[in-house]
DNA sequence: TTTCTTATGTTAACATTGTTCACTTTAAAC
DNA sequence: GTTTAAAGTGAACAATGTTAACATAAGAAA
């Protein structure tokens, strides 16, 4: 006779982590409910006891993945002891650097697969907490500082989204072999997009090298 | 006894236009073989006849939607009876149209799950044929024209894609709901990009109306 | 302490998935 | 006309998520 060992303790959490860092190593799609009965000895009904099903535990990776996303990203656009241009390029940096870092969870955070469970969890969480409110907020402070052109916020916030948005998934989804020139890639891609954005006639400070030299004044 | 339609005729095109018309309309997850099969009125194995497995028939869904992109977008590229900022402009927009119009292929194309097979193909095919090779010899015609600036081309054409890609993601993967407003974000975005890659010194031609007003001599 | 209830586990079973295998039928080559 | 290979069939497999009936342990109630 097996002695089974029933009343795990805090099975639920242990497997939000196993499943957390299963994400962090292999793609989510191959998380099945054996990987997680397996990691903790339990059966594979084990979880129905805990999560109503699979996208009840998917939802909570989502939300603690958005948790990770925004700690280790928004700060920076609220760090006011940081000039405008440089918290731009460094927010942007940590975000291209989080889905390098983390491309199997950034993909379950941004991509389509899992877009319902994503839309249900921004619906209920405060809109004004998000990144991207954040992000809208400080293209608003650009435009008043006459850093950035005059535009419509959302519309300039998109851009910048969709510039980062972009450059990450095309570096994760295997089109750029950048292992090496990661960071000049970015530089350019960043410098492109500032000098977009950019009104004219200000004399924008900046403490990052790279922008330095962009922006000081040519002839 | 029922009788059996035996040598169907041309059932392995069938398989792929069924699989192509059903990718215009689901995503590709939902592509089963009991889809297949029912359509077809065959049985779950008979594509096997066809298909060594369900990879090597997405293996084809892929060059075909290779086929049909490059169609609808790089001829825009190659047409130099367009002025240069003109094509990248029209082109952009094709780009993001195409997304638009097929996201679920896009997603296939251009995302991770299927990245192994499109990454067969693409070594197989003529790398100068693909559409980033056209996008890079538009760049450099660019720079010889003192467009654009001078940097190293194939940084340039990361940039641009970067961006349409980006854009078309956000997009077809929910983050933005732009379908009224959708070419009024484009501009913004094509505005953005292109005063980011611009030289400085040299007029610039083109016959895009919100183009023009960018490119028009400013103080 | 004993009993009852509930939370939390188990095993067995199900439909659906892709896949393989032995078999059958048809078309065409000889 | 016979043979052969191409192209279909159905049964079976393991893996998937899921459900249901059952088992156990822990803690509240007696």
């Amino acid at each position: 006779m097996i002695k089974h060992d029933y009343h795990h303790g805090n099975l639920k959490e242990e497997f939000i982590t196993i499943a957390m860092d299963f994400i962090a190593k292999e793609d989510v799609e191959k998380l099945t409910l054996k990987v997680l009965s397996d990691a903790t000895g339990t059966s594979r009904s084990a979880i129905y006891k805990h999560f109503k099903n699979k996208d009840a535990l998917i939802e909570t990776i989502i939300e603690r993945g958005f948790d990770k996303f925004d700690v280790e990203t928004t700060p920076n656009l609220k760090d006011n002891s940081k000039a405008l241009v440089d918290k731009f390029y460094l927010t942007g940096k940590l975000y291209v650097e989080f889905a390098r870092k983390n491309p199997n969870l950034y993909r379950l955070l941004f991509g389509k697969k899992y877009a319902h469970i994503r839309e249900e969890i921004l619906s209920i969480k405060d809109e004004d907490c998000s990144g991207f409110a954040a992000l809208q907020k400080t293209v608003e402070d650009g435009q008043k500082q006459g850093v950035l052109k005059k535009e419509e916020s959302y519309k300039q916030a998109i851009v910048i989204w969709a510039t980062m948005h972009g450059i990450s998934s095309l570096i994760i989804d295997g089109f750029m072999d950048v292992e090496n020139v990661y960071e000049d890639m970015y530089d350019t891609l960043f410098e492109t997009l500032l000098t977009g954005l950019m009104a004219n006639k200000v004399k924008i400070i900046s403490t990052v090298p790279v922008l330095k030299k962009l922006l000081q004044p040519k002839n």
